[in-house]
DNA sequence: CATATGTCCTGAGAGC
DNA sequence: TGCTCTCAGGACATAT
């Protein structure tokens, strides 16, 4: 579930970390079988161990240590990951520990990666690989990305709109509950072919995305019924309660007052929109 | 090349 | 109470 705004919370609360030594990477063998990583354990180690971090960025879903020799480490939440720097939910799945130290007040310090699904992964790449992912595998990122770009990226899709914003390669940053949405505020039906958009429905569209994003971030981003996501302190989001369509089907719509919340499945994946303020076809207003 | 589908994983909740 | 089953979806491999 973490998608931009949960990512970038993660990013945020976790920057302080710029600037400390990694003293001694840990690959937790808990409960659960050891995290995904890449390359190999050993070499996993022997790039990261004495490394200072010089940033810490953000990549689409990803959250990425800038290293000073050029190497950049990367943390996939995917779909229960979470990047911390204090204690995580449990221990059960804790599965890499960073030892820092030399931050600017001295004291030592902890990076986690915990993951209770076991589904993310967290890589070290070279520059050169950091720039094919940033250039190459993934999109302009969500909150970069103009009006005009991602109409030109999109236009010519024939899928429906909604699946094609989950693509990370088109657009990098949005998943599936920020995509209804988004959707949903610009008043874009789910099912509408890429190619039927009018003008005025992308720079619509380019502006919900932002007006979405931009909110989460500032709410922290959404903790759902599971309880899993968390910012960097362990903390839940608060965007979860500024929902407007996801996870609502059956509930009124807070737009029109008037019809009911549908969900539908494209792509194997749930969507929410509003029958009436979303129409099938034709753009609205 | 674009698009569609199957797979991984765990814990919550439903149903019996 | 305790079992089995289904479902959630991000990213990628594989198929069409």
């Amino acid at each position: 579930m973490p998608e931009l705004p949960e990512v970038e919370t993660m990013r945020r609360g976790v920057a302080g970390v710029a600037g400390m030594r990694i003293e001694h990477v840990e690959l937790v063998r808990g409960r659960a079988k050891p995290i995904a990583v890449k390359p190999s354990p050993a070499r996993f180690r022997r790039r990261l161990r004495g490394r200072t971090i010089a940033d810490v960025g953000r990549i689409g879903k990803r959250v990425v240590l800038h290293l000073d020799d050029g190497h950049a480490v990367i943390f996939e939440p995917r779909m229960t990951g979470l990047v911390l720097v204090t204690d995580p939910p449990n221990t059960d799945h804790l599965r890499v520990r960073l030892q820092l130290a030399g931050g600017r007040r001295g004291q030592p310090a902890e990076l986690l990666f915990w993951d209770r699904r076991g589904l993310g992964v967290v890589h070290v790449l070279t520059a050169e690989e950091l720039a094919a992912l940033r250039d190459g595998h993934l999109g302009p990122d969500a909150l970069v990305i103009s009006p005009d770009e991602l109409r030109d990226r999109l236009c010519k899709r024939r899928r429906p709109i909604k699946v094609a914003l989950l693509d990370q390669a088109i657009v990098a940053g949005i998943g599936n509950l920020y995509a209804s949405e988004i959707l949903h505020l610009c008043g874009v039906h789910p099912e509408r072919s890429c190619t039927s958009l009018k003008k005025e429905e992308w720079s619509r569209l380019h502006a919900a995305m932002l007006q979405v994003l931009e909110l989460a971030i500032r709410y922290e981003g959404s903790t759902l019924s599971d309880g899993t996501y968390r910012n960097a302190l362990n903390k839940a989001g608060g965007y979860q309660n500024e929902h407007r369509v996801y996870d609502k089907a059956g509930e009124t719509c807070p737009t029109c007052g008037d019809s009911e919340i549908v969900r539908i499945v494209q792509a194997q994946r749930s969507t929410f929109f509003c029958g009436s303020c979303q129409r099938a076809g034709r753009k609205r207003k």
